[in-house]
DNA sequence: GTCTATAATTAGATAGAC
DNA sequence: GTCTATCTAATTATAGAC
């Protein structure tokens, strides 16, 4: 019984204050790529370079972490939407102006976090207390921003003629698959979805599509 | 060493004939719910109301009854097209008209299938070796009917101003993600995607949308 | 707080009785 | 062809040294 076998490797210690981070935005982009169930918290440590049992130590589970990793991207994807200046409801003008802007910054985030709605697909396919959570906590304030305005911006003639209960997973849907499938859209076209010039176009087109009276 | 147990449950036979259709039906469900790696192999086989083991012996392994359960669903998808009068080239209201079909079927089959593409988004989050399959096999052709004559219908004011090569998948996310995501449409809007005057108008409004010269 | 070791569970696949 | 039993590997989580 030798208290310390002679070829063990030596104990590394990588210390570093910004372990957390790294671990969310590891989170993100296996939970984005694979799903919950499918990403393991070994893949998703590796990234980050950790070892699986930090995942434990700085989060509860696996569950926690996704937790914190989906309130983590909600808070960038708000700050995106900062600055937004919302005009009276009645300059309808104005506000298609404005929604024109809302849709080129969701456009923009999506290009540059597309884990957002990877996430979002991954989830959404099965009712579950993930998604109950992220639509009660996320998405519904931007549904009922949205549906205060479409109805009015449809009678005036400005926006395109699609339901209001509609509008929000339509628009989303448009403005998303194409960069939540980037793998796809490689594959399929030989374009390149992350090109700064392919995001423009993108964000050009849905908003002449979705607000054709502007 | 008794032979047998006393008290071991009497051993169940259920033979039936249909049953590899079960387990590709069984199959699509759970692959379109959790995804490729998410899926287990025993949940797929109890949703069939079989056992585990019969995933190996009427398939080779578990990805192989993916690429078999996918096929028989773009199989589907194909018969549901079937009858399509292609017109000539250069009639391009009747290009439209054709298209305007082909979109209206398109919605009625994601809303009766969502499996596919519910499958279709858990696999193009990630390049796979199953997604460079489903991609050459069975997205190609569609991609290629559609960028014949997206680009003559923009000429023509008839279609949306969206660029040939991102057509595919802005279209496809508009049409499809509110069926993907019917568990997250029901939470957010209380309405039902399958109610069929849903799907109608659902069609209706990406038809106007993204043929609004019709 | 980081690390090794491992417990407890579950996964896909296989062997062989029936 | 169906079924029970089981193998091997991978999973999340925990215990305890450092």
């Amino acid at each position: 019984m030798v208290p310390q076998a002679p070829n063990r490797p030596p104990r590394l210690r990588r210390s570093r204050a910004d372990i957390r981070e790294r671990l969310l935005d590891s989170a993100l982009v296996e939970f984005g790529a694979k799903g919950f169930d499918g990403a393991s918290t070994r893949a998703i440590a590796r990234r980050a370079d950790a070892h699986q049992p930090q995942i434990n130590y700085h989060f509860a589970s696996k569950e926690a972490l996704w937790f914190a990793a989906v309130d983590h991207l909600f808070e960038l994807f708000g700050r995106a939407m900062d600055g937004i200046v919302y005009p009276e409801p009645d300059d309808l003008p104005a506000v298609a102006d404005a929604l024109a802007e809302v849709i080129r910054r969701f456009v923009r985030f999506t290009a540059a976090h597309p884990e957002l709605h990877r996430i979002m697909m991954h989830e959404a396919t099965e009712a579950s207390e993930r998604l109950t959570w992220v639509i009660a906590r996320h998405v519904r304030p931007f549904y009922g921003a949205l549906m205060g305005v479409w109805g009015r911006l449809r009678a005036a003639g400005i926006a395109a003629p699609i339901d209001d209960a509609m509008i929000h997973h339509v628009l989303t849907g448009a403005v998303s698959f194409p960069f939540v499938s980037a793998p796809a859209v490689r594959l399929l076209t030989g374009t390149e979805p992350t090109d700064p010039a392919w995001i423009e176009r993108h964000a050009d087109g849905v908003v002449a599509t979705f607000l054709p009276g502007l």
